[in-house]
DNA sequence: TGTACATCAGTGAACGCGCGTTCACTGATGTAC
DNA sequence: TGTACATCAGTGAACGCGCGTTCACTGATGTAC
């Protein structure tokens, strides 16, 4: 039996660990996260934490990998139980889950889509977040093009360099969409994400005070320019 | 005389004790920033930071000020060298200065526009580039609309709480907007701030590799639904 | 079912480190008369 | 112009702190026969 009682154990508190570490990081920063004050927490001695995480920065990469899950999850959850047809409702769920769940965990988001954490370096093997839940827009749009509607042309030519770059990507994702049309759904993805760390990071303060509203507001506009509504 | 040899001295090494401020800054980030280290690079003994600078906090302080200061400074150099009739040129001068100024001191640029460094309160009393920046879109929009362009009514209405936000601050700056036509200056400047931190973060770098062309066909589009074209 | 051994979790002491900040001091620069 | 005193910059030692990490250890849990 692989799940011995030990093994369970050994699960449960990695668990444990990592929610103290959370909570460690909502509190100071990914700077501020500390081996001593999360054994501390969990009234162990800081060296019995070695044997669940082989470093500071092993415990740090396993945050974000949790993170990374968390909120492509939560995304893609409340993205699928919007109707299939209702598509600038899916693109308003994306929006108003990556919100919600960067409100809700500020600390996290801010190790995810805030400035990186000088001197460390991402754990290769995980999907960035950014790229799956621009994969969920890219299908979005992809039906809504099916659909006979999608970002309209503007007619604009897009740079040589550029159009390659879209080319590749919608090689490997998407043979629906024209490079315009992918395009936009990158500048709608940071739009999305320049919008929630603006409000997360205290830019609009002085702007905007009903910050929901504002979101909803040009989170529609963004739709729109889509072609989704 | 108020600029005696000694006050001159002082300016000077004030200077050069931010300036190896700011090289510590761009290797190991704000938290990381330490006077000791400081003070070695200079060739002085730690305490005599204290002859400068009353703690840490006021170095970062200290740090902060300038960079609000540089960038608000780059990106209205940058607009004023523009024929004030070219609209579109002046925003593509202030998103393009913006970017410029992000990709030379990434760590400034978090300073200002990243994850808010975890316990530390940002100086009251200094504009916050944010507004000094949209305060000349504000402008360059207006002049758009004296000139008979401007942003497209969109036909979209503004939720009741986004017009009262929007409604204060028209009356602050601007008579000659529409509210409407403000939200889309709050919009356009979510996403140039939006655009710069993806690329400096990396969340573009899997899709992107052209990044000034990118960023560039980006803005353009911004210009065009500002209606400055 | 019982015994002998191996594996593993957690302990407690210790290491070396760099940090911010204080303090009494020395010697140089500036100021008042 | 010269002297007496006040101001200031920089020194060096010291404080207490929290950190990551190592190591030899004890006692409990699991495994093989």
């Amino acid at each position: 039996m692989q799940t011995s009682a030990r093994a369970r154990i050994r699960e449960e508190l990695t668990r444990e660990i990592k929610e103290a570490a959370r909570r460690q990081l909502a509190m100071h920063g990914s700077a501020g996260l500390s081996l001593r004050a999360v054994a501390r927490e969990l009234g162990m001695v800081s060296s019995a934490m070695y044997r669940y995480f082989p470093s500071r920065d092993d415990l740090l990469t396993a945050l974000i990998i949790d993170a990374y899950d968390a909120v492509g999850s939560a995304v893609e959850a409340a993205e699928s139980a919007v109707r299939r047809r209702n598509l600038l409702g899916r693109w308003l769920a994306v929006a108003g889950a990556t919100r919600s769940w960067a409100l809700a965990q500020p600390q996290e988001y801010a190790l995810i889509f805030g400035s990186p954490v000088p001197g460390y370096q991402p754990p290769a093997g995980t999907l960035d977040p950014a790229a799956r839940i621009s994969l969920l827009v890219i299908r979005l749009v992809s039906d809504a093009v099916t659909a006979g509607r999608g970002p309209a042309a503007d007619g604009r030519p897009i740079p040589r360099a550029v159009r390659a770059d879209l080319k590749s990507l919608r090689g490997s994702v998407t043979p629906v969409l024209t490079e315009a049309q992918l395009a936009h759904i990158v500048m709608a993805w940071t739009e999305l994400i320049g919008s929630v760390s603006s409000e997360l990071f205290g830019h609009l303060d002085n702007l905007i005070h009903d910050h929901q509203s504002y979101f909803d507001y040009q989170m529609q506009g963004v739709g729109h320019r889509l072609g989704l509504a």
